[in-house]
RNA sequence: GCCGGGGUGACAGAGAGGCCAUGUGGCGGACUGCAGAUCCGCAGACAGGAGUUCAAAUCUCCUUCCCGGCCCCA
């Protein structure tokens, strides 16, 4: 089965086959470090963490590199708006970075390069584009001279003479050509900056990718990822840079992400319609997140609300009984359930699905349907025991791709033990619960006897009392063939 | 202006020539003391127009509306 990739450079559905077999070299762009992140920034992650995990999963040996720019205009004024050092705002918003990305379980890359700890690549590389002619110094700064590269446009379908048209872009004063951009930017006063040999400066914003891809991976990157909005100038200029300088093509396969909308406009800082991500995670839990995310196709515009979070945990919490329920029953029927052959089948779909471009939403109904029939399974008490470990395996399997479930189990009261019919408090109908104990589970389970007690007797009253006053609590009965089951919320 | 991507049932959102998407919600039923969960069934759709085809949400053309990019941005 072979997987296909969206690649953005032919707008195509290609065959995903790396430069060297079974291992893949992919990069994707990080974030500036200036403030805190916001789900756009936690939907890029998220997309790519599965992309990644697709990848591992298939057998492939990923090298994934995601980067940090700490370097920038934004994030030295921002630094000097609160009185603080550009690395040390910086070093802090990493650490909020891993924080939250660690919530919402995305897998580490296996390096987190720093623009300001690229310096040396990063200037070799400006060198070696002056020695070639594509660059040139002006007062302290290096500029790119966009109109040297015959091919320029590839990735955007930008064409310069219709571009300068449409942009307002006042001549730099430094710049011979308005389309040329910095890769070197001359210290102003009192900022941040390094030695070079064009004067104390810092990089320009598109070299630093360019040069830690080449320092990380190589020449060629088998995949480069980022948001949609990156793809010029930030993607094309890259292009620029680094098959300028390497003499060799700079990506074989160019993924981008959809944006993040709300009320179908794009959620960015500037327009000031964000929400961070720590405080999306105070309101829903980083399952429901990842699976609002994942419920949608990577490369289409997502709208944001709460009422699509609302039913992105509903539509979770649905999958999450069923595992749940499987996780805590066995089966009782023997021979053959059909499981197997359901499990297979299933699994088979779900890799389809995630072969054919990451195809996540469609992997999920998969899951639903799996659940459906595992479902009716549970009700009519048809599993096996193996039935019940196929289903359990096959979840987990999709678990390890989506992360979106828990391994949580419930708890069951069994409706058929006589002896236990007598209650020790019997008298009160509003029994006092004692909330220091609502975190032991056996003083739960007592508590679930006494109601199934009293439903037996059938004290329906003092049992819908004792059921919502621990739902007041979180912890959630329900009925069941078998006995009174409960969980946490 | 130029370059991209889209308009699918009440809603969210897949699919990309013939077949079921899926989830939420609605309606009916089973189960149940009730609730919930679950199951079974039902309704409801491809922006508009023209064309290609035995067959079109799916391909072509036109119209229209929306979003993204062209300063920064995942």
């Amino acid at each position: 089965m072979a997987l296909v990739i969206h690649n953005t450079l032919t707008r195509r559905k290609e065959p995903f086959e790396p430069l060297q077999k079974n291992k893949v070299g992919i990069y994707v762009c990080g974030v500036t470090t200036y403030d805190k992140s916001h789900l756009g920034h936690a939907r890029s992650a998220i997309n790519f963490d599965v992309v990644v995990r697709h990848l591992r999963g298939k057998g492939y040996d990923v090298k994934h590199i995601t980067n940090f720019t700490d370097v920038d205009d934004k994030l030295i004024a921002r630094a000097h708006e609160l009185g603080v050092e550009p690395l040390d705002l910086s070093r802090q918003m990493i650490d909020e970075y891993f924080s939250v990305m660690d919530k919402l379980k995305i897998r580490r890359a296996d390096a987190y390069p720093k623009a300001s700890e690229t310096i040396p690549d990063i200037i070799e590389m400006i060198k070696g584009l002056v020695d070639k002619g594509f660059a040139y110094e002006s007062r302290g700064s290096v500029y790119f001279i966009v109109r040297r590269v015959k091919d320029y446009g590839k990735l955007s379908g930008q064409s310069l003479d219709q571009m300068i048209v449409g942009t307002r872009k006042e001549p730099g004063e430094d710049k011979r050509d308005p389309m040329d951009f910095a890769l070197w930017k001359a210290a102003k006063p009192g900022e941040v900056s390094w030695d070079s040999p064009w004067g104390k400066g810092r990089p320009g914003w598109h070299i630093e990718c360019s040069a830690m891809c080449l320092k990380y991976i190589g020449t060629t990157v088998d995949i480069h990822g980022g948001g949609t909005d990156l793809v010029f100038p930030h993607h094309e200029n890259e292009i620029l840079q680094s098959e300028t300088f390497n003499e060799a093509p700079f990506v074989k396969y160019w993924m981008h992400n959809g944006m993040l909308t709300v009320n179908e406009e794009k959620m960015s800082k500037s327009l000031k319609n964000f929400f961070l991500v720590d405080e999306v995670l105070k309101r829903y839990s980083p399952q429901t997140i990842r699976f609002f995310i994942l419920n949608a196709s990577y490369r289409q515009p997502l709208d944001y609300s709460e009422d699509s979070l609302d039913e992105a945990k509903k539509s979770l919490d649905k999958l999450q009984d069923t595992y749940t329920a499987l996780l805590s029953v066995g089966g009782n029927a023997t021979g053959a359930d059909g499981m197997e052959e359901a499990c297979t089948e299933a699994w088979e779909r779900l890799t389809q699905a995630m072969d054919d471009d990451f195809s996540t939403r469609e992997a999920i109904a998969v899951i639903f349907e799996l659940s459906r029939t595992a479902n009716r399974k549970l009700a009519d008490g048809s599993l096996s025991n193996t039935g019940v470990d196929r289903l359990v395996s096959t979840y987990r399997r999709f678990n390890d791709l989506f992360d979106v479930l828990k391994e949580e189990r419930r708890r069951l009261i069994p409706t058929r033990d006589e002896t236990r019919l007598q209650d020790t408090v019997t008298a009160q109908i509003d029994l006092p619960i004692d909330r220091n104990r609502i975190s032991d589970d056996n003083y739960i389970d007592e508590l679930v006897q006494m109601r199934e007690n009293a439903r037996r007797r059938k004290e329906f009253d003092r049992a819908d009392r004792i059921r919502s006053r621990l739902a007041e609590l979180g912890i959630e009965i329900q009925d069941t063939p078998e006995g009174a089951v409960w969980k946490r919320k």
